[in-house]
DNA sequence: CGATCCCGCCAAGTG
DNA sequence: CACTTGGCGGGATCG
């Protein structure tokens, strides 16, 4: 149905994919939608079915999200090229965004390692944290106003000069270009391999998306992108040929990033006209890096031990090349040996066949270590839960509360959907949370909640390894490194934007409509995306929904949160598929130190936030999630979450957890999972899997039923609605989704329970993708569902593409588990999905909301809703921006 | 016609 | 030197 709506393009795309793609095994579920489309086309080749984009897709549907570490997620530029018949320098173009998101690493020559989307929070979470830093959001509305005001004049030059101004800023700030931001565990081969070349493609991506995320409506200009990257790289000459480059360049990107799903084609309308540009649609409840560090980081530098130092520091390591000042990462001369002979070690790991640290990363995952890990995930939200109970489900807010958190906005927002997630998965008997957890807890080991944990973020920890006792040397200057930590921890705790933001988000309802009057930029209610957006707000009732729509360009926080709340929703599939993803990896495979509590950062935190006990608690499983495994979509749950509810009261963290090291060449090592190692060891007997396994099936079935991903573009469909009337959660499709895992389940339970991903998480995450695996039918079908949801419940919702793309979902603890049973896990992606997040419903939260929000129709209810409300001040727009997507045609 | 962006030349890097 | 990477911009297509 929905691909009918969809435009010709995106059908075609569809039956490209399915057709062309041999992994699109599943395709076939999606078939009833080819129906429309004509395959005798094909013949000629339209140069759309060419397209980087859909190349990107292909590519993307030939490797899971969310890989198993412990296999071999090798790359081969050859094979990739010679079976998707490209050239090899199409790949190029896209394996190169792929890496700058730290979705693939390079190993050696032709060969890389794919991560998926593991580290893609993580990277996201620097991004933002680097983007911050270089002021991206300040330069982007100069850029902005000067266009504005001078459109008449001189252009050129006054944005030449513009430029110059901002990068003299930067400069000030003493750092100024950046290189490719680095993330901890992928940091080698950025430097060793590449040689310093890196140059636009990767570092242009990673700007790129910094844009995004620093902005705030989610809404960037190719235009002013352009100009910014412009202006970093080379002052002066605003070619126009040079500008025209760029612009090419960024539609590369943007393609590729559009596969991703984490962007979107808008217009914005302006005075002038409508200029191309590019909407978030990723996530954006990433961690906040920042606070990491700031946490850890003091003491450990003084230390002057490695110590754990936050991912974003890591991450920070080559950000500012150096132009000038060697301060922080910069390399110092001194260092450049070390660095090099690091690079050495990296090589030479990097070309021996097999890399040591994959194979010490097999090794452990498997084993007990995630065990022992998963156990002590139990026992934190254990803790979580006996706290949630006890404060009742009130609300997340007390979260809030502490200022110094920043995530607990993004886990506010999130939170819904998380809590949601939960529910669903917990099963039936979402009735109450509490009950839930106190299942759990009683049965000190787990309820099945747990389960949902995908291993991958164990990729991580592998990486780790490459320290080298060579190359994990004191650190050269620590001093550098405390200045860093000191920066970081200046702009989390003083950065008045991002706490202003938080608070917004929080606190202020009202303040969105202002917000939204403001904004400059206006998606055009006749959009559907508007509708969406609009929708797709928070359910919260204190928080209004505002406008979406419109977006300021800075000023108002809180719209940008409202906004991104939208947004989030979503995202909120992909989130929400990578959180089960990851959840299971942690139950099964992974143990990541963190979520032992190892991880110093950890213990750091509750200390430090004692207070709120609960609070830590949450915040720690989120850390623990987010950062092992990179999407943490988390946060929200501190709390809501039945998983992380289920607290362990004294959960004994072990003290053996390795913070990270930093390496002094200049390049940070971050070595973030050490703590694997040592944590392996104590394996936790306790809750092995059975607990995970069995006795939950039912509870997992839910989940995401509800939750239908619906395509951006076909925002119409009411899901609003839904949600509040239509306990969606339990809809039929997803149970009858579920006895097919059943099936599967046993073998789960028999065998690792760890390792096996629960039917009921796997159900679900077909459900959520919308599509079954082939293998297995899914009783999903899009009949199946009853709700009323059902239009969406067709939901194979494609991206704006419409494409449905399957990915084979890590399928190595499946495999390996249940040896009988070949299964495949499948994987679809869904970008866009929109849900409506409903932290509010913590009460329900149990029951699901994932209601898919999307209703273009709707929008204008929503907006106007929107304007009514009293709060709102009426701002007179200084500029108008439209963004509408395109895909409406 | 402007927005997109594919294609592939060819230089820089690497082994 | 051959091969891998990947910058770059002409010019074809799309809308």
């Amino acid at each position: 149905m929905l691909i009918s709506a969809a435009s010709p393009e995106i059908r075609n795309r569809e039956k490209k994919l399915n057709t062309d793609e041999n992994e699109a095994t599943e395709a076939t579920d999606c078939s009833q939608e080819h129906l429309s489309g004509d395959e005798s086309d094909r013949l000629q080749p339209s140069r759309k079915e060419k397209s980087l984009g859909l190349l990107c897709h292909k590519f993307l549907a030939r490797y899971p999200d969310y890989p198993n570490p412990a296999l071999n997620n090798n790359v081969c530029l050859d094979e990739v090229a010679g079976e998707l018949n490209v050239e090899r320098r199409r790949i190029y173009d896209i394996v190169n965004v792929l890496e700058s998101l730290h979705m693939v690493s390079r190993l050696a020559k032709n060969r890389y390692t794919w991560h998926g989307r593991s580290n893609l929070m993580q990277t996201l979470g620097t991004l933002k944290t680097v983007g911050d830093e270089h002021k991206y959001a300040e330069q982007m509305q100069q850029i902005k106003q000067r266009d504005s005001e001078k459109e008449f004049d001189s252009d050129n030059e006054e944005e030449n000069e513009h430029l110059s101004k901002l990068r003299g800023i930067e400069t000030e700030l003493g750092h100024r270009e950046m290189c490719f931001v680095e993330l901890p565990g992928m940091e080698f081969r950025a430097a060793s391999v590449n040689s310093r070349k890196d140059k636009s493609l990767r570092v242009m991506s990673q700007k790129f998306v910094m844009l995004f995320l620093v902005s705030k409506p989610r809404v960037v200009s190719l235009e002013v992108a352009a100009k910014i990257l412009i202006g970093e790289d080379q002052v002066v000459d605003l070619d126009k040929s040079k500008f025209k480059t760029k612009i090419r360049r960024l539609y590369d990107i943007a393609n590729v990033l559009s596969s991703l799903a984490l962007i979107r084609k808008v217009h914005v309308t302006e005075e002038r006209g409508r200029k191309p540009a590019f909407k978030w649609t990723g996530p954006e409840d990433f961690p906040d890096v920042k606070r990491t560090k700031r946490l850890t980081t003091p003491t450990s530098v003084t230390s002057g031990i490695l110590a754990p130092r936050s991912s974003v520091d890591n991450c920070a390591k080559n950000l500012f090349p150096s132009s000038r000042t060697k301060q922080n990462f910069t390399r110092h001369p001194s260092l450049v040996k070390l660095a090099k002979s690091i690079e050495d070690d990296r090589r030479k790991i990097n070309s021996a066949p097999s890399s040591p640290v994959k194979k010490i990363f097999g090794d452990f995952s498997d084993s007990d270590l995630h065990t022992s890990r998963m156990a002590q995930l139990a026992a934190i939200c254990k803790v979580q839960l006996d706290e949630q109970s006890k404060q009742s489900k009130r609300k997340p807010k007390p979260h809030y509360a502490k200022p110094s958190q920043k995530t607990k906005g993004k886990a506010a927002k999130t939170t819904g959907h998380v809590e949601s997630t939960l529910s669903s998965e917990l099963g039936a008997n979402s009735s109450s949370q509490t009950d839930l957890s106190v299942q759990a807890y009683s049965q000190a080991q787990y309820s099945p909640i747990i389960p949902v944990i995908l291993p991958q973020n164990q990729t991580v920890a592998p990486y780790a390894i490459y320290l080298h006792s060579s190359s994990a040397r004191p650190m050269a200057n620590p001093s550098s490194f405390a200045v860093r930590s000191m920066t970081f921890g200046d702009n989390a705790a003083g950065s008045p934007a991002d706490t202003n933001s938080e608070y917004s988000l929080h606190s202020a309802p009202t303040g969105n409509k202002d917000s939204i009057s403001s904004e400059k930029y206006e998606y055009d209610l006749s959009q559907k995306n508007v509708s969406s957006t609009n929708q797709r707000t928070t359910p919260d009732k204190g928080h209004k929904r505002v406008c979406t729509e419109t977006f300021q360009e800075n000023s108002f926080p809180k719209i940008s949160k409202t906004q991104t709340n939208l947004e989030d929703t979503a995202e909120f599939n992909e989130t929400y598929q990578a959180r089960v993803k990851a959840r299971r990896g942690l139950i099964a495979s992974r143990p990541s130190p963190r979520a032992l509590h190892l991880d110093p950062e950890f213990i750091n935190t509750p200390e430090g936030k004692e207070n709120k006990g609960s609070d830590n608690l949450g915040e720690s499983v989120e850390k623990f999630l987010e950062n092992e495994e990179k999407p943490s979509y988390s946060d929200s749950e501190a709390g809501l979450t039945p998983v992380r509810t289920v607290p362990m009261p004294a959960f004994t963290i072990p003290a053996r957890l390795q913070p990270e090291a930093l390496i002094p060449a200049g390049y940070l090592i971050p070595i973030s999972h050490p703590s694997l190692f040592s944590c392996q060891r104590s394996k936790s007997p306790e809750r092995k899997g059975e607990t995970t396994s069995t006795p939950s099936h039912p509870a997992y079935q839910s989940p995401i039923t509800g939750v239908i991903p619906v395509t951006s573009d076909f925002h119409h469909v009411t899901l609003t609605s839904t949600r509040s009337k239509i306990p969606v959660s339990q809809s039929a499709a997803s149970i009858a989704s579920f006895p097919l895992f059943s099936q599967a389940s046993p073998s789960f339970a028999s065998g690792r329970q760890v390792n096996g991903p629960s039917p009921g998480i796997l159900n679900f995450t077909l459900q959520n993708l919308g599509l079954i695996s082939p293998g297995i039918h899914s009783s999903v079908s899009p009949g199946t569902l009853t709700t009323p949801i059902s239009p969406i419940t067709g939901h194979l919702r494609f991206q704006q593409g419409g494409m449905i793309f399957v990915k084979p979902m890590s399928p190595l603890h499946v495999h390996n588990q249940i040896p009988g049973q070949p299964m495949t896990l499948i994987s679809l992606q869904q970008p866009t999905v929109q849900t409506t997040p409903k932290g509010s419903q913590s009460a329900h939260n149990e029951s699901f909301f994932h209601t898919p929000v999307s209703a273009s129709s709707q929008l204008p209810a929503v907006v106007s809703t929107a304007s009514r409300t009293p709060q709102e001040n009426v701002y007179i727009p200084q500029r108008k921006l439209e963004v509408s997507t395109e895909d409406n045609s």
